[in-house]
DNA sequence: ATGAAAGCGCTAACAG
DNA sequence: CTGTTAGCGCTTTCAT
């Protein structure tokens, strides 16, 4: 039963239930007698307004797109949960994607979601350099935020880690402990964090007068596979580095699965410094130092983001639409036991 | 531009250009001169159908709801993403709603998403024992598959592990390497996969010869907290197990954190069988042994349960309700190090 | 304080 | 092969 067939049963006009249902009974002085009428028949014949109806009127749907390179990264499902937590309190649903780490695959996928008429939009687009995932962000008149890796040269706001000073925390651990041949397992290089971060490390390496060349640099993806053959191409070499950082999150397994085949023991052969907290980090043996992103925080932040967004394009056409802005976190640190003095 | 404005543009009517529009030329035999002309006028003016608009007369936005307890335990974000990929082959788009492993969440999150008209629902129910979501999945109407947990006594299909063989498999391991005394930490002993999984671990004891009254048992939850009290309460004993069998994929977290701060050394003071296989699971120090699920196979399940059911629903109003199938995978034994003999 | 009526954008039955 | 038309269910202006 839809409100239109209720509205017949009560006796009432159709505008009147629709008030009362939505909420907009004070809005519209409805007395107190009808409101409580419509709404208890409303109860009994469990009749809800239908979103689709609603939607098509006001020309939306009250759901947002959240497009990630992979949920299972847990990085993006803890930001998932927050996202879609903070969203639904404001009766606001998440339509989830994953763009699978492809960059052609993300690009189809925003097409098709900008096209499925979406509140907004919140991106954490895949690292590498795209023009077309600019140009569609630019064209677009949807409400977008960008999330965890920001894009450099568009009009849509940006949440992300403060990645280089990060990048120099990381490193500072190592130099910190003694170390000065290091290694730097980099996720996908053509992402702007990822680069901030390495940036970082070098800063740091140059802070501490070591020359930033020397820094052992390999790493080009972030599937087991890539990362894998990355950490062996750096902890193979004859002058193997006595400390490692990975700078992506799934960098951290390739690095444990490399030093375990050489049978490297952590920290006495091999210190690690990893990007991004688990959940088991703590836990193994040794617990593992890492660099820690504030993600409920960030959540919140692109949560507000894209609110004030859809609020103003709804209200104004022609918001402006230079305004960038860019929020950066810091990381924390969060130091534990795999970072030791070199042998 | 919407497509009737298209359509005046060019000429043609609405239908037409509809038609052509969602691929439906053919079947109305559009000439091939007309497919062409709007459909270089709708790629140069960027029109595609409203969804919204097609939706509603539809009686469906092509939308499937995911319920999960936590999108950030990896089982369930590697359904989500499985699930997600699946569907969107068949332009299906996936709204996700996290029920923070609470009961009651759970509840309202579904009678929303009810209210939301979707064109199905995906399941995992919470553990906990719950008359008034068997009652709600009973009284709707939507197509509604269960994934993880069954729910016995609804006519939703389900699809989960066999649990029990999981759970007599992962008991196997233990008392093969000459464990008799055995812990056994628990998710949420309400849920029927984890009471499956707990009587498939007495049947292997029993099989064995060892009372299995003989079984050291706690835990009531999913969180971080309950699986470290739990596995305290295990671990703590004078007569301490010397394995041990966390039948939750979180509950791993719990026994590692619990069995480093009793400075305990795996296998050789305690032996570990986890459920679920983690990404870390064969990198950290040592190997641990799990019982995986096969997950991406199982999400194909779902979504031809779903689909099936979806086609049913919309042909034969009346389809038999009683059909409750059930699918149940075998489980994956992943044989590694953390199992050792009892000192 | 309430009702009537005009669409929102689309699809599909019906009509050529 | 293409056009006309009648809604799908709702919100909201306008009218009272």
């Amino acid at each position: 039963m839809n409100i239109s067939e209720l509205a017949k049963e009560l006796g009432f006009s159709v505008s009147t239930v629709s008030r009362v249902l939505s909420g907009n009974a004070e809005k519209y002085r409805i007395s107190r007698k009808t409101v409580e009428k419509v709404q208890e028949a409303a109860e009994a014949f469990q009749v809800t307004p239908d979103p689709i109806g609603a939607g098509l009127r006001r020309g939306k749907m009250g759901i947002v797109g959240l497009l990630v390179p992979d949920i299972t990264n847990p990085f993006f499902s803890q930001l998932a949960r927050a996202i879609e937590l903070k969203l639904r309190s404001s009766g606001v649903a998440v339509q989830l994607c994953n763009s699978a780490e492809d960059s052609s695959t993300e690009i189809s996928l925003l097409g098709k979601m900008l096209t499925r008429r979406l509140d907004g939009m919140i991106i954490a687009p895949v690292g590498t350099e795209s023009e077309a995932l600019r140009s569609m962000i630019q064209d677009s008149s949807m409400p977008i935020v960008l999330v965890d890796r920001p894009l450099p040269g568009t009009k849509a706001p940006s949440v992300s880690l403060e990645n280089r000073n990060a990048g120099r925390l990381a490193a500072q651990q190592l130099l910190a402990a003694g170390h000065t041949l290091i290694g730097c397992l980099r996720g996908a290089p053509g992402s702007e964090s990822d680069r901030e971060r390495f940036e970082g490390t070098r800063d740091a390496l140059r802070a501490a007068g070591i020359d930033p060349e020397s820094l052992v640099v390999a790493g080009s993806g972030y599937s087991r596979e890539e990362s894998l053959s990355a950490s062996a191409l750096i902890l193979r070499r004859p002058d193997r580095p006595t400390g490692i950082v990975t700078l992506s999150g799934q960098g951290i397994l390739g690095a444990l699965e490399t030093a375990r085949e050489l049978k490297l023991t952590i920290p006495d052969q091999l210190s690690i410094v990893a990007f991004d907290e688990q959940p088991w980090s703590p836990l193994i043996e040794p617990p593992i130092t890492t660099i820690a992103q504030p993600v409920d925080q960030m959540a919140n932040r692109v949560v507000e983001l894209l609110n004030r967004n859809m609020q103003k394009s709804s209200k104004d056409e022609n918001s402006d639409r230079e305004t960038n802005e860019s929020y950066f976190f810091d990381a924390l640190l969060m130091e534990r036991s795999s970072v030791g003095s070199p042998s």
